[in-house]
DNA sequence: TAGTGGTCTAGACCACATA
DNA sequence: ATGTGGTCTAGACCACTAG
């Protein structure tokens, strides 16, 4: 008759350290706790913790060590560089994009990216907008809108200020940690406002890349538009 | 002073499976022994055959069905028509293709495929050409590229005789299971060529999804061009 | 040398599918 | 009722890192 919903321990400790993950008590780079100490805190056996662990490590929540620990995966790492941006040279090994800020505004969302981030018609966005550069030479054109209410001081001042990945910004400094995301790609002709920019001309074509992340919980924090240009460029992608 | 190179027992006992898989003693679709049994076969611990198994259930080589047993994953199912194509429609829920052969030719392989393909120069390769229509409308232009060698007897009849997704064909007719794939996807003008295939007009913005496919021990054994028409579909890809 | 994660085992019991 | 995979435990030992 009616169905019972069986959750296993493990998952329901993999919860638990979703929860003390959410709440900030390990933040992003830190160490946690042994598997066996969290054994004797949760009651339960090393293998139990293990199996949650592993499921954490695999959604790259955490990340193992072997000899040293387990740790909060984090932004800042130089591993998981490339792990959202999938633009990767034809010919030759992947560099380092440098990142020049065009602004940075807030205004009222417009209703598809209210509905997106799940705010009320008319809350506070902060929209950025920046270009991506491979050897000096603007390949990446992006629209980035965050809530308003988590971003609170974020300016164009801080975001020249800072070096490094965005996304090790947001999370450094507002809390709000990225853990993933969902792209949709399509082709579309350069418009006049992207040209200039990316310093094609009008009808070239491009990568569209939709983008929405998600922090803990799956709540939406992040959309993003960014316009690709592919001449000596591909989006990479594994099917497995 | 010397690297030792160490490998656990559960991955020795993997590579056993792989072998076996490689080998057709289980086809796709089939049960294969039970836990214990192999644990028996191999002379280790339930434990370490399930964790074998793990490995290669989240790598899509075997299936899991909880109470009646491990499968040898096949792409006849259902479940996994989508794995591979990514596109997607804007609104609503994904449809099935239908798959139009344009034409099935066996030549010498150009420089480029044979490179990709890891053929000599020169050697034979089969190329298929087809459309992907959803609600009758042309969306996708593929161009398909195979070893000669590997499929002896394809051809046009063979294609238009088979209804079903085109990998479960060669899995079924040809013993060669794809299991991976890599793929670039830029944006392009369609061309003389792509464009009526399409019905769209020279210079649309499309997506080029070059794709390379491998069977077991990451052997490459098809190169696959396609040509996707994003107007009303996108390609989908999550980032975790 | 001590502490961590990684491997392996053996056994008990549970959930699920099928006959 | 039986057999399968799924969970959980307890304990031993190995590989790796750091002080």
């Amino acid at each position: 008759m009616s169905t019972v919903t069986f959750s296993p321990l493990y998952r329901q400790i993999r919860e638990r350290l979703v929860h003390s993950l959410h709440e900030g008590e390990w933040r992003p780079g830190e160490l946690i706790p042994s598997e066996g100490e969290l054994a004797q805190r949760y009651g339960v056996s090393q293998g139990t913790v293990r199996k949650a662990i592993d499921a954490l490590a695999a959604d790259n929540l955490l990340v193992r060590r072997q000899g040293r620990g387990t740790f909060v995966a984090s932004h800042q790492e130089q591993l998981a560089q490339f792990r959202f941006l999938r633009l990767r040279p034809d010919e030759g090994d992947p560099r380092q994009p440098a990142s020049r800020f065009i602004d940075c505004r807030r205004l009222r969302a417009p209703v598809e990216i209210a509905r997106a981030l799940q705010l009320k018609p008319g809350e506070t966005v902060v929209v950025i907008r920046r270009l991506l550069e491979f050897d000096g030479a603007p390949t990446v054109l992006e629209e980035i809108w965050l809530p308003g209410v988590l971003f609170r001081g974020l300016s164009a001042e801080r975001l020249n200020a800072y070096t490094g990945p965005l996304y090790g910004l947001l999370e450094t400094e507002f809390g709000v940690r990225m853990i993933r995301a969902s792209e949709r790609v399509k082709a579309v002709a350069a418009g006049a406002d992207e040209a200039p920019l990316l310093r094609v001309d009008p009808g070239e074509p491009l990568l569209l890349v939709v983008r929405i992340s998600s922090t803990y919980g799956d709540r939406p924090v992040e959309v993003r538009h960014g316009w690709y240009l592919t001449r000596e460029h591909h989006y990479a992608n594994e099917l497995n």
